[in-house]
Parts: C-alpha cells; structure tokens; sequence
DNA sequence: AAACAATACGAACGATCGTACTATTTGTTT
DNA sequence: AAACAAATAGTACGATCGTTCGTATTGTTT
C-alpha cells in the first residue's frame, strides 16, 4: 500500500509504527482495546510514552491504527489466501476452514481480535466501534457474495438467501472463538460439523 | 435464598448492594466488568467510594457480584418462564424466543451482559474468567439437556446430537446479539429464520 | 559545515484508579 | 441511657492514566 520510502528518519518512523501496532494487536486481542494503555505499551516495547504517542497523536488514533493493523493480518491470513481458490463452493470452503485456523492457531493470543474488540465496543457510539462495525460487515458480505458466487456456479441452491447462509456460517465460527477461550476443547470440530452440514444441506452438485 | 432479615442495619446493606449491582450490571453491559469503575459507579450512585466499596471488599469481589447479579436477571427473565412450559419442544422453542426478546428488548443497555463479559475475560485466566464460563456452559447444557428432553418426548430425531444441536442454536443467538448491536436492524428476524429451520430439519412430529 | 526535518526522550501535568484507615452516623441490644 | 454493631462517609495514599511541552538525537539537504 505505502510507496517504497528511501528517506531513513521516515524508514524508522514506519519500522517503530510497525513494531508498535504488531505488540498492539496482540495486547487487545487479550485486554481489549481499553486495555491497551500507552504506558504498558511504551514499557513493553522500552520506549518512550511521548516517542510512541507522537506517531498516533492520541489514544483514539492508535486504537483505530491497531485495528487497520488487525484487519491487514486478518485479510492476510484468511482472505487473501482463499482468493488463489476459483470462486464458489471452493474458496467459500477455503474461507471458513481458513477462519476457524486463524482462531484455533491463535494468530491473535486472545483469540480472534474482532470477535474480543467488537464486543467491547458494540454499544458505544463512537469512531472506534464504526470502524469494527464495518470490518465486520465486509467479512460477513463477503461470505455472502461468496455464496452466491457458488450459487452462480451451480454449486448451491438458487433458492437459497446468500446473507441469510453468511448469518448461520459465521454464527459457527464465532461461537467456536468464544467457546474456545473458554476451555471447551471440543468446538472447533463441532463447528466444522456445523458448517459441513449446512452447506451439505444446500449442496447440488 | 436470602431469608428475611429483620435487623434494620442489614437490611439497609442489602438495599444497597441491591442498587449498586442493580446499577453495576448495566454498567458492565456496556463499559465491561473493567469499565465497571468504582468511583464511577459512586458517583452515579451518590454514594462514597469507601461505603460503597465496603460491601464488596475488592473491586474484583465486585465484579463477581455483578456476574451473579446479571445471571439471577437472566434466569428470572429467560429460564424461569421457559420452565413454565412442558419439556421438549415447546421448552426449547420458549427458551430460544426468550432470550432474543432478552436481547433486543435490551434487559440489559449493552445486550446481553454475558457476551460482553464473556468476550471481555475469555482470555484472562482468573476468578472472573471461571465464572463466566461456568455460566456460559450451565446454558448452552440447559439447551443441550431441554434438546434431549425433546428426544425423549419423540419430537426431534433421535440420531440429533443434542450437544451439537445447541451448539448451533445458541451461535444463532449470539451473533444476533452482537450484530444488532453493531447496526443491523434485520438480525433478529434472521436469527428466528434459522433457528425456525434448523428445528424443523430435525423435527419428528 | 550549516540549516533543516523527523524521530525519540524526559519530565511534568491533572485526573482517575483501587485500596486502606479513621471517624461518624444509624440502628439494635442490654 | 449505655454499650455495641453495622453501614456510611471522609481523607489520603501510591500507581497509572492520557496528554503536553521543551529538548536531544538521528538523518537529510543545501
């Protein structure tokens, strides 16, 4: 996305932000995005309090830089990789084993950083929960197009509502997050069950 | 469970741990169980921090409180009148209707208290953490169990596995929940939609 | 070498946090 | 009325919060 920069002061400016945002994401996924204090930061990372503030300029800009920072890895480690799939049954497959790997591998330590941020933020209005709002809308309308790519492809029933499959897969993937952290060891399998059997039920080819 | 307590003095205590968690419980609903704020919640309540503070011992005596608190409305407002109802179908039925009504009538301003509690602690071991899982599994087994129920009573396949059953129906409700909350209006009717036909693709009778 | 620009640091600010300690008030018991 | 018990209040503590300001360091440009 950013242009090759040559200049060092910039060069050290972006690999600090990078460090910064990469002990963020992992810090809110566990303690949220509160929990995500400028001090421990800073003495986490053995910088100064101002030197790190000074690239976000307030507490408000660093929560909203974490999550694009979370949203880049998440669109890493599961969109990105399902797009080398042909569209349809395929990478919609791809896209949810990808998701329940990224939660289960723990790519984040606290699990899935939307699923711990988005709840925190849900009912309070403000720049940071619109931000989660629409992340969260793009993964779902994704799901969503997906089938109906499938259903394109003859894949899937054409009766079948895209968004109203996207509510049921995605409602599997994150009870399993939740469930997860909270020590049932058996639920990602039962999510996988869940989701093969959904998608059997609408299945054509 | 309390019994009636005649002494003036304890019954002044009991009226206000009854206001404060009364209080407490909205709070944490929105801010979380972190946001729940000692001062705060005093001077919401007009009250001192050190009376306030001294019916619970420590913040964390507090927050374990609330978690009870919040789970008593839960009960009297979802299960209790569930119970009401024959076991089997018309249970579940009553149980899975209840507790959308729970969370989008907003028993609690920020949804339903245990997912934003839940997702707040679920990667923080402690006291805390054990009680919200102890709470989030006596639900999803009252499920399971009321699905075993329907089972016995020849409503539902008898090849169901009522632990996976629950698994799918309670998902349907959490992301409803959680969706609603982040500004989508037509969750609740796609929650109803796939419970209602997840039920019917199991049902006998 | 001098001027400039971006980054990083150190110190301090007022505010709030959870907690402890000491009265004071309110109600009961003798 | 006196002694006692429970609830509530007031004050202060050290720690941490987010933020600001002045200064030093690091790198580039002229």
């Amino acid at each position: 996305m950013d242009q090759q920069v040559t200049d060092g002061r910039l060069r050290r400016g972006d690999q600090t932000r990078r460090v910064v945002l990469g002990r963020a994401v992992d810090v809110a996924s566990v303690d949220g995005l509160d929990g995500l204090s400028i001090g421990r930061l800073a003495g986490e990372l053995d910088i100064s309090k101002s030197g790190l503030i000074a690239h976000f300029g307030t507490k408000e800009e660093l929560q909203l830089a974490t999550i694009r920072a979370a949203r880049a890895i998440f669109v890493t480690t599961v969109i990105q990789p399902a797009l080398a799939h042909p569209p349809g049954n395929e990478r919609l497959r791809t896209l949810l084993e990808g998701w329940l790997a990224y939660s289960s591998d723990r790519r984040f330590p606290g699990g899935c950083f939307f699923a711990r941020a988005s709840h925190e933020y849900a009912a309070r209005p403000g720049a940071v929960r619109d931000a989660l709002a629409q992340v969260d809308e793009e993964w779902v309308r994704l799901i969503a197009e997906t089938v109906a790519q499938a259903q394109e492809a003859g894949e899937i029933e054409p009766s079948v509502d895209p968004a109203q499959l996207a509510f049921d897969l995605t409602a599997f993937l994150d009870a399993a997050n939740l469930r997860s952290l909270l020590g049932d060891d058996s639920v990602y399998e039962r999510a996988y069950r869940s989701m093969r059997d959904r998608l059997e039920s609408v299945a054509l080819s």
